[in-house]
DNA sequence: TTTTGCCATGTAATTACCTAA
DNA sequence: ATTAGGTAATTACATGGCAAA
């Protein structure tokens, strides 16, 4: 059917808000009516009147009157009334709905709470206990709220950094990589350097015969060229860097040189074929098979600065 | 106050459970009656009965008798009775407990209902309206859990796949510098070859002076030879693959190496000072000052095969 | 030893915004 | 213009591990 989304994620989250005061609640409202009639609310077990909103004091609930959980069962099925849910505030969607910490309606914590919070979790993000009570107390959250916030906060912060290292290791892999082909060039040329060298000086020793061409290719060390396996010593500080000496000089290790082989492969074809990226470690039953490691192009271009992660369920299609 | 962690994530994951069948059950009536104790539950507002489970109905119902609600207020504020939750099943956390499909006594979905899901995710990832409305019916859910079950399916896909990214990159990238420094060092090599030839070639023009001593220092690149050292400094070797870059590739991307040098920082005074590590993109309004990236190690040690994202947290440590 | 509380991780559900039919 | 589905961010809960009492 090839659907083919391409509504570039989260880079509309900078952007201001379309007109800030009158398609807002319009827009809520319906939203409302529409999730309202496709999840179908208590299609069999309607049976419990829970008059109000009063009913489900379950999982959320505020003591300082912020959140508001009004979930608020309804009983008929095709949802054809206007707005079962929220009757009465339809005067309260002003413009300075969002900008007030009008009880904001769902278990949203309010603007000022999230900023308290986050400047707590700057200071520290683990909450002992005292620190805990205090910030429930001051915020009027129950303590388990604020241990939740942290949590997520937590794990929110934890996949921020994955993504930033991401980045930054990325960038550094790029650098590195154009460093390796001026190195490779460099060397391609000193190689040549050689050969002429030693050409020279052969002919050189063919004109003065008294010197018996003791060694027609000097070479102080044992070089040879298609790589120089020896990891020499000479620089111990390596030997601290873990295997980064020991994983391809000493041609072990087949099985990254591959998937870096068609990464570092020459700069100049860059934009072409990226061809089959077969990945080397996906024994994680995750498979997906679906998923073709939509990353690859993060190797082929380097220049997408920081949005290499956010249009990746773009172009999204199914075939079926 | 330095509280130091490490409790290396999940890398436990994968170990057998303790005992398997009898701390767990008194594990998990534990875990309730303190996360009970703790939060406090309705402490104020607990006026309304809604007698049982049935109170509740609103975001999590079931019509095939899968998943039961059951949070059931309770009012008393110190939880000392013993579970008030779940009294009956007391004899039901056998050890097959978690093995059978018993009610899963939450909001989780049962396991055949998670595999059947994952089955159909996986030969696609998105959800046409009638196929979900033929899941919802096979597994007995209503049709907005298996949309929202697929959504949180794809957005956990996400991660995982940044992860692996990550894993699949960073070993690129180690490949790459190895690579990197064996061509390095194969260039110092080529490099005092030619040195020796040339003064060779030196020492035989003077004994053949018909040859006017041409070139005395061949290099076609203006490589000098401090650009050695750069990856030797063990710790920050990227900082210097940053830097090596762009002064060695002399049309080098300079905007790269910045933000590059600070989220690299020596892993191995992890627990002294950590300085004044100033981020370069905190345009997110998300800096968590306190993150120091603790990825760092990655690139210092490069065998830590695949629990790099593990034990991110595990020192965390504050000097307030 | 067991108990207790915090934490990391994984899930389910909700809200807000966006897009295409 | 309405509607249905999608992403992203949030909130809450469950589970299991760890460590200090």
């Amino acid at each position: 059917a090839l659907k083919s989304f391409n509504n570039e994620g989260s880079a509309i989250k900078s952007r201001g808000i379309r007109s800030n005061k009158f398609s807002r609640r319009r827009h809520l409202q319906r939203h409302r009516e529409c999730v309202d009639k496709t999840q179908n609310r208590e299609e069999k077990l309607a049976g419990k009147s829970s008059s109000g909103d009063g009913g489900c004091v379950g999982p959320w609930f505020q003591k300082g009157a912020t959140t508001v959980v009004g979930r608020s069962m309804l009983s008929m099925e095709e949802a054809s009334k206007r707005r079962p849910f929220f009757t009465s505030p339809d005067e309260l969607y002003d413009e300075e709905y969002y900008e007030k910490q009008l009880p904001e309606k769902k278990h949203r914590l309010s603007s000022e709470q999230v900023h308290l919070l986050e400047k707590s979790f700057e200071e520290e993000n683990k909450l002992e206990p005292d620190r805990k009570a205090q910030l429930a107390k001051k915020l009027g959250l129950q303590p388990r709220q604020v241990a939740v916030w942290f949590q997520n906060r937590r794990a929110r912060w934890k996949t921020k950094q994955l993504e930033r290292d991401y980045d930054v290791l990325k960038s550094s892999y790029d650098t590195l990589l154009s460093s390796y082909d001026s190195v490779m060039k460099e060397n391609e040329k000193l190689k040549s350097e050689v050969a002429s060298l030693n050409e020279k000086l052969q002919v050189q020793a063919k004109e003065v015969p008294e010197e018996p061409l003791y060694d027609k290719k000097v070479d102080p060390l044992p070089v040879d060229d298609d790589m120089a396996p020896i990891f020499s010593t000479r620089v111990e500080d390596h030997l601290s860097s873990g295997s980064v000496g020991s994983a391809v000089v000493d041609e072990g290790s087949p099985q990254l040189v591959l998937d870096s082989v068609d990464s570092y492969f020459p700069a100049d074809n860059y934009g072409g074929c990226v061809g089959p990226v077969e990945r080397v470690q996906s024994e994680e039953e995750e498979g997906s098979d679906d998923g073709r490691s939509y990353m690859m192009d993060v190797f082929v271009v380097s220049e997408t600065e920081h949005q290499s992660h956010e249009g990746w369920w773009s172009n999204m299609y199914y075939v079926g």
